[in-house]
DNA sequence: CGTGTAAGGAATTCTGACACG
DNA sequence: CGTGTAAGGAATTCTGACACG
């Protein structure tokens, strides 16, 4: 699964550019925890095409007006139905063919 | 067609990592013609995932004791041929469908 | 031919802070 | 709250050259 969507490879300028953010956003948006990006051993962020497209998002909504902890809140939501999804799913295949797999 | 694989943004520090090859060697094969990365504003260069590639195919060539001007020998060959193929895959379509389009 | 390295300078990025609102 | 900015320093990258072979 693990593409090169995927790959934290990109500097801050860079993003900056795909984005049209200024770097003090993009940096501000990853304290308030929407994004985050891996480190070199030297300190300097490196972001992903999919931190490129989140941040994209993520300068729509905040262009709509929404508050960067009501996007974060979003997320974990987003993420949660997720994890439930899976959860229910697992269940069902358990009922349908129990003691599959150990 | 042009896709995240093809867009310029890493840098060469990256790329170093990412192939195992020192960056004095990547510059070379630059100087070399094997690869041809953008630049910033401000001079630095800028390679995509399809580089990251190439450099590893070129590594595993330059292993084999193959010389720069052989593997660019090699890839301008390679890209003629496409280029034949395509012309005659036109030739043929315009026999069978004449007129079509202009 | 292909690659390492020291050298000096320029571009890039980082953090913490002040400012406005 | 979200963002701009000047400040000082550190990490990153660049070029041209010398070296070896």
């Amino acid at each position: 699964m693990k593409s090169y969507k995927d790959k934290k490879v990109i500097s801050i300028g860079v993003v900056s550019e795909l984005t049209g953010l200024s770097e003090r956003q993009i940096r501000y948006y990853e304290q308030r925890q929407l994004i985050s990006p891996e480190r070199s051993k030297g300190g300097t962020r490196k972001y992903s095409f999919m931190d490129v497209e989140r941040l994209v998002e993520i300068a729509n909504k905040m262009e709509d007006g929404m508050q960067t902890f009501e996007i974060r809140k979003e997320e974990k939501q987003r993420a949660n139905r997720e994890q439930v999804r899976k959860k229910m799913l697992r269940g069902q295949l358990n009922t349908a063919f129990p003691n599959q797999r150990k």
